[in-house]
RNA sequence: GCGGACAUGGCGGAAUUGGCAGACGCACUAGAUUUAGGAUCUAGCGGGAAACCGUGGGGGUUCAAGUCCCUUUGUCCGCACCA
C-alpha cells in the first residue's frame, strides 16, 4: 500500500491500542526528558510553527528512543490568558469553554502529527487540579518572603486593562497588543526575581543553551559593578539629618561633582525642596507623568529638569551643589540619585550645558588620548586631591576606601533586573490565594482550603474594572484569622507564573497531594533537552529558572537548573518570505498539506527544507520533492519485494563495497546530523543512500541479502522523520515487531574505509588535476606518486620545489619557485 | 547610539571548523519509457570558447581562506538615558 493519509491512520490506532509511547517508570537509569515550549489553545488549527517544534523534536525523541533511551516526552496546554477573555468580550462565549474546545481540536490534530507524546501525563495549566499548586507555589513564595505587595509605579497597558511586567514592555509598547504603556501608581504582587540575580547570571556559563540566548539573559540582568557613595542635604536645621545614597561605576569622578540629580518619582523630592521652588518641582513632575512611555525612552530626546532649592554636601570637599530633579535619572535603578559629572558623562554635561552649572575636569587622558570634554573614558586623575595622577582604575577603589573609612561609601554591585510584577487585573488566570481583611490585613488562603477557584459566573463586560472585583459572591468571603468580613485578592497571576512549573508538573500530573513528589521530580528532572521559540529568551527561561532556584531552596528540588540543553527553532515565513499574517494571505495550513500528503511528508518537508535553527521560507515545490522522495523509497522496496527469493550473487565485489560505504556513511551521518538537531543534512544524506540504491538496482546480478540488511538499515534511519510510512515499510518488509522497538543501526567504521582515495593536486594552491591514490599510502609515497604523474611535469619544469604539504586524504599542495 | 548574528548559483540550503566551494533538493535542459503526461528512470546543470574567474565590497595573514584578522556596505535581532 503506497504512502497515504490512510497510513497515518492505520499505524496511530496500532500505537495506541499497543500503548507503544507509554513511558516507562521503572527504568530511569536511561530516562531522558525531552520537552517542547507547551502551546496556547487558541482558536485557530495547529500553525507551521507547532509542526516545526514539535514534529522534529518527536524526530530527536525517536533517534533517541531507538538508542535504548526511556524517553519521557508529555504535552500539555498554556490555557490561562488573554486572548480567550478578550474572545469572551467579543462573543459572549465563556473562556473556559472556548479554551476546553479548542484543546480538543488541538490534541486531536497533535496526535494526527503521530508523535511520541506520553497523553497520560498531560497538564492543563487552567484546571484547578493544576492552578491550586500554582497558587500553593504563591503561597510557598510568600512564606519565603519571596512575593511581595508594594506601592509602585507600574506598567500599565489600557487596551488590555491590565498591569505587565518590565519583560513584557516593548520599547514602551505592549507585547501583546502594541498599544502604548503608561505609568500608574499601583499596589500590586512582585516576586522577588532579585534575590537571584546573581545566581541566575553565574550558572549561564555552564548551560547548553544557544549563546544569544545567554547573553539576552545576561544583558538582562544587567550586574553592574560601582560604589555606593553617601550624600548629606544642607539644612540649618541640624538635628533633622537628611542623607541619600548615589550608585556610581564611576566614583574615580567623585571630585568632579557639581550638582545631584534625584528621580523626579523619588521620595526625598518632597522633603527637600524648598517653597520657593514647590510650584516649579510639582509642575515637573505633573510634566513627567504626562510624557509617554515611548518619549521617555527616547535618548534623542532633550534632557529637562528643575532644581529643588536644596543644596547637598559634597562627602569629600564639604561644598555645597545643587539638587535638581529630571526624568533622565530613572526611579527604579540603583537608588534614583545620581552624582553628576558633567565634564565625563556625556547625559550630564548636556544638562549641565542646558542650565548653566559648573564643569569640572577631574580626569585627564593618558598621553596621546583626545580629551576634550565630555571625556568619559578612564585617564589620570586631576583637580581630586590627594588622588591626583592616580588612573582611574586605582582610584575608583582609593575613593571608595576613604569614604568607607568615613561611613560614607561603601562598594556596590546594583543589577538592571527588577522584581517580576505578577498581578494581572482580569479573569482568565489563577486566583491570587490572598485574602484583604480590615482588621488582619494580607492573610494567605489556608493551604487545605486551595484552590481558590475562579467562579464561572461572571460578567465580560469591558468597562475596564476586571471580572472577578465585580463578582460579589467570590470577593466577600471571611477572614481565616478572625471569621469577620474579608475581601479576596481580585487579580489573578501573570500566565508566565503557570509555565515557570510546568515541566515539573509533568511526571508528576495526578498527585493530588502534592504539587510534584520531589523525590520523584528530582529523579525525573532536570529537563535533558527542552525546544521552543527564541521570544522566550527574557522571560519564560528566566522565570522558570528563578521557580527551579526558589523552590530548591525551599528543599523541594535538589538541582539548580531547570532545563540543561535548549535549542530554540527558527520561524518559517510565507513562500513570499514575510512572516505569515492572515492579512498578507501568506498563511499555509498543516491540515490541508496533511491531507493531500500525509503527514510523514509534511514533517519531513519540515526537516530537510530549512536549516533547525534559521527557518525560512516555505515552498509547495519542496514538499513535493519530498512527496516524490517516500515514492521513491516506496518502489524500491516493492521491487524488493517483487525479487525477494529470485537468483541472488552472495559476493562483496566494488559495487557491494561501494554501496555498503555509503550505507555506513549515513548511518553515521544520519545519526550525528540527527542528534544534533541539523534535519536537513540528515535527510540529505538518505537521499544519497537511495540515490545509491537505485544506482546499485540497475546492475544485473545483485547481492539480495546485502540489499535487504541496506533496506531495512533505510528504514529505521529514516523512521523518525516518516514513522507512519516507515513503520508501514518495516511491515512490508516482513517484519512483525514495531520498528520503534528495533535498536538504531550502527556504522561499521571498516566500511569506511575505502582501498583508494582521490586527492586534489595543487601547485602553488590552485588545484590542477585529481589522483587516485591506495588509502593506505604514507606522505612518501604519495609525494612521490604526484611527482611521477605524468600531469605533473609541465608545472614542475623549470622550477624548484620549496615545500610538499600532504593532507590525508583530501589535497596534496606543492609548493614550487 | 551600543552590542551581537548573518551575507554562498535562478531558488532552499551544504561545506569534516583553515584543506577539492556549491552536498542534497527545487527550477531548468537533454535522452529513455509511455497512447499521452504535470508520472517514472537516466544524464547534464556557478560564470567563461579557453587560460582562468568566482562565497556582499576592499585590504591582510597563510603553502592553502566561505572559514582567521582589519575595514566597508546591507539585512535581521537584542539593549537603549542603567548612572
Amino acid at each position: 500500500m503506497s504512502y497515504s493519509r490512510e497510513i497515518d491512520k492505520k499505524w496511530q490506532k496500532i500505537w495506541e491500542e499497543n500503548e507503544l509511547y507509554k513511558f516507562d517508570r521503572n527504568k530511569l537509569d536511561k530516562k531522558l526528558y525531552c520537552l517542547e515550549m507547551f502551546s496556547y489553545p487558541s482558536g485557530a488549527n495547529l500553525h507551521v510553527g507547532h509542526w516545526y517544534n514539535f514534529g522534529l523534536t518527536d524526530s530527536w525523541a525517536r533517534l533517541k528512543r531507538m538508542q535504548g533511551y526511556n524517553v519521557f516526552h508529555p504535552q500539555g496546554f498554556d490555557a490561562f490568558g488573554l486572548p480567550a477573555e478578550n474572545y469572551a468580550i467579543k462573543t459572549g462565549i465563556h473562556p473556559k469553554d472556548s479554551t476546553m474546545k479548542n484543546i480538543d481540536t488541538m490534541k486531536r490534530q497533535l496526535k494526527e502529527m503521530g508523535a511520541t507524546f506520553d497523553w497520560d501525563y498531560e497538564v492543563v495549566t487552567c484546571a484547578p487540579e493544576y492552578y491550586k499548586w500554582t497558587q500553593w507555589i504563591f503561597l510557598q513564595l510568600y512564606k519565603k518572603g519571596l512575593a511581595y505587595r508594594k506601592n509602585a509605579p507600574v506598567n500599565w497597558c489600557p487596551s488590555c486593562k491590565t498591569v505587565l511586567a518590565n519583560e513584557q514592555v516593548l520599547d514602551g509598547t505592549c507585547e501583546r497588543c502594541n498599544s502604548e504603556v503608561t505609568r500608574k501608581n499601583l499596589t500590586q504582587w512582585f516576586f522577588k526575581i532579585t534575590e537571584y540575580a546573581q545566581e541566575l547570571l553565574d550558572c549561564l556559563p555552564d548551560l547548553d543553551w544557544p549563546e544569544k540566548t545567554k547573553k539576552i539573559q545576561t544583558n538582562w540582568i544587567g550586574r553592574s559593578e560601582g560604589a555606593q557613595i553617601q550624600f548629606k542635604v544642607d539644612s540649618e536645621d541640624k538635628s533633622s539629618d537628611i542623607t541619600f545614597n548615589v550608585f556610581t561605576t564611576r566614583a574615580d569622578t567623585l571630585y568632579g561633582v557639581t550638582y545631584v540629580v534625584l528621580a523626579p518619582e523619588h521620595d526625598l523630592v518632597d522633603k527637600i525642596t524648598t517653597p520657593e521652588y514647590k510650584d516649579a518641582v510639582e509642575e515637573y513632575r505633573k510634566q513627567v507623568t504626562k510624557v509617554s512611555e515611548i518619549d521617555r525612552l527616547s535618548t534623542t530626546r532633550e534632557k529637562t529638569g528643575v532644581f529643588t532649592g536644596a543644596y547637598a554636601i559634597h562627602p569629600l570637599t564639604g561644598e555645597k551643589v545643587q539638587i535638581w530633579i529630571a526624568d533622565y535619572v530613572l526611579g527604579g535603578y540603583g537608588t534614583g540619585c545620581v552624582m553628576a559629572v558633567p565634564a565625563h558623562d556625556e547625559r550630564d554635561y548636556e544638562f549641565a550645558k542646558k542650565y548653566g552649572l559648573d564643569i569640572i575636569r577631574v580626569i585627564k587622558g593618558k598621553e596621546g588620548v583626545d580629551d576634550n570634554l565630555p571625556f568619559v573614558e578612564d585617564g589620570l586623575l586631576t583637580n581630586s586631591a590627594e588622588f591626583d595622577t592616580v588612573p582611574s582604575q586605582e582610584a575608583r577603589l582609593g575613593i571608595v576606601e576613604k569614604l568607607a573609612k568615613q561611613g560614607k561609601g561603601e562598594l556596590k554591585v546594583t543589577y538592571r533586573l527588577r522584581d517580576w510584577l505578577v498581578s494581572r487585573q482580569r479573569y482568565w488566570g489563577a486566583p491570587i490565594p490572598i485574602i484583604h481583611c480590615e482588621k488582619c490585613g494580607t492573610i494567605p488562603v489556608p493551604e487545605d482550603q486551595l484552590p481558590v477557584e475562579l467562579p464561572y459566573n461572571v460578567v465580560f463586560t469591558p468597562d475596564g474594572e476586571s471580572p472577578l472585583a465585580k463578582c460579589e459572591e467570590y470577593i466577600n468571603t471571611t477572614c481565616p484569622t478572625c471569621g469577620g468580613h474579608a475581601r479576596r485578592d481580585s487579580d489573578t497571576l501573570d500566565t508566565f507564573v503557570c509555565s515557570s512549573w510546568y515541566y515539573l508538573r509533568y511526571p508528576d500530573n495526578k498527585n493530588d497531594k502534592e504539587a510534584f513528589n520531589p523525590e520523584w521530580i528530582n529523579k525525573m528532572l532536570p529537563v535533558d533537552k527542552y525546544v521552543g521559540g527564541a521570544e522566550h529568551a527574557a522571560m519564560h527561561l528566566l522565570y522558570a529558572r528563578f521557580f527551579t532556584k526558589a523552590l530548591r531552596d525551599m528543599g523541594y528540588l535538589n538541582f539548580d537548573e531547570p532545563f540543561l540543553s535548549l535549542i530554540h527553532q527558527g520561524s518559517i515565513l510565507g513562500s513570499d518570505g514575510q512572516k505569515m499574517s492572515k492579512s498578507r494571505g501568506n498563511t499555509v495550513t498543516p491540515d490541508e498539506y496533511i491531507n493531500k500528503y500525509g503527514s510523514d511528508v509534511f514533517r519531513m518537508y519540515l526537516a530537510f527544507g530549512f536549516a533547525y535553527i534559521e527557518g525560512g521560507p516555505w515552498s509547495d515545490d519542496g514538499i513535493k520533492a519530498i512527496d516524490r522522495f517516500v515514492g521513491r523509497i516506496d518502489r524500491l522496496v516493492e521491487k524488493f519485494i517483487s525479487e525477494r527469493g529470485k537468483a541472488s550473487s552472495n559476493t562483496m565485489g566494488a559495487d557491494e563495497k561501494e554501496l555498503n560505504f555509503v550505507r555506513h556513511n549515513t548511518i553515521k551521518s544520519v545519526t550525528q546530523d540527527t542528534d544534533q538537531f541539523q534535519f536537513n543534512t540528515a535527510i540529505a544524506r538518505l537521499m544519497e543512500l537511495v540515490n545509491a540504491l537505485y544506482k546499485y538496482d540497475l546492475l544485473n546480478n545483485k547481492n539480495m541479502g546485502l540489499l535487504e540488511d541496506i533496506l531495512k538499515d533505510l528504514i529505521k534511519l529514516l523512521s523518525p522523520f516518516a514513522p507512519h510510512f516507515a513503520e508501514e515499510m518495516w511491515q512490508t518488509m516482513g517484519e512483525k515487531e514495531s520498528i520503534f522497538n528495533q535498536s538504531w543501526p550502527t556504522y561499521d567504521e571498516k566500511a569506511l574505509v575505502k582501498d583508494e582515495v582521490e586527492l586534489a593536486v595543487q601547485f602553488n594552491g590552485q588545484i590542477k588535476f585529481k589522483i587516485n591514490v591506495p588509502s593506505n599510502s604514507d606522505n612518501n609515497e604519495i609525494e612521490n606518486l604526484v611527482k611521477n604523474d605524468s600531469r605533473s611535469a609541465q608545472y614542475l619544469e623549470g622550477k624548484n620545489i620549496v615545500k610538499i604539504i600532504v593532507v590525508k586524504g583530501r589535497l596534496v599542495n606543492i609548493v614550487v619557485k
